[in-house]
DNA sequence: GTAAAACCTGACATTGACGTCAGGGGCAAG
DNA sequence: CTTGCCCCTGACGTCAATGTCAGGTTTTAC
């Protein structure tokens, strides 16, 4: 598939596209012309990529945390650590937003009376 | 207490404090050189703004649903539905986090084999 | 073969919450 | 009264992901 397809099948931009590529995130091979071209498993490759930058892992982060998603990768300590670092963070900013979710709640709650 | 307190009290920087009064999330009354002095309540005031802050709430969406919190507010249907908007934003954030936290955890359940 | 649509690179613009620096005052202690 | 520290305003810098525009090439459809 083309650019054009991947953007309909994520709607990620192709200026994002683009970037995940030149970040090193997502690869696709060149036509004679020098147009990208995807597998099919791109499409999954992307949500998988937007899910994580969606909760705020960088695009550093994600490059050094996916291959080992797709490809099966180099499993250093180092790589391991970085992993717990991030599932650390996550875990604080999903308790964070608990409590800005009960803040919030409670004062829909008094506006519902 | 002056900018410096606050500061230590809060973590908060003092550009960041001059920032939110900015945005008209935080008062201050000025000494007749006019340097900056908070009441007591304003620690409490910075860590709410920062909570929010960081569960992703712009500062303008912040300045519109604070002072609803602190001083008893203009009650309108409008503000009740922006309440609502947000919460469900927030909602929305914290499923994306939980499925971000489920691959991370994967990941490293794999590398503690 | 030609027009239209899709794509390319490169570069500058944007947004939000700050950092940081310059140049100048306020204020308590000695 | 001056020294040293804290504070002021104003303005420009930053960072990350993305928008956007220009100028040119490739691919598709007829």
């Amino acid at each position: 598939m083309r650019i054009g397809d991947l953007t309909a099948a994520t709607g990620a931009s192709a200026r994002s596209l683009r970037y995940y590529e030149e970040q090193g995130l997502l690869a696709s091979e060149r036509s004679p012309g020098g147009q990208r071209h995807y597998p099919d498993s791109a499409v999954a490759r992307v949500t998988l990529i937007r899910t994580l930058l969606a909760a705020g892992l960088s695009s550093g982060t994600i490059h050094d945390v996916l291959p080992c998603i797709s490809e099966e990768a180099i499993r250093t300590p180092w790589l391991a650590e970085r992993l717990r670092t991030e599932l650390a963070r996550v875990e604080d900013q999903i308790s964070s937003l608990h409590r800005t979710r009960d803040i919030l709640a409670g004062l829909v709650e008094q506006y519902a009376v």
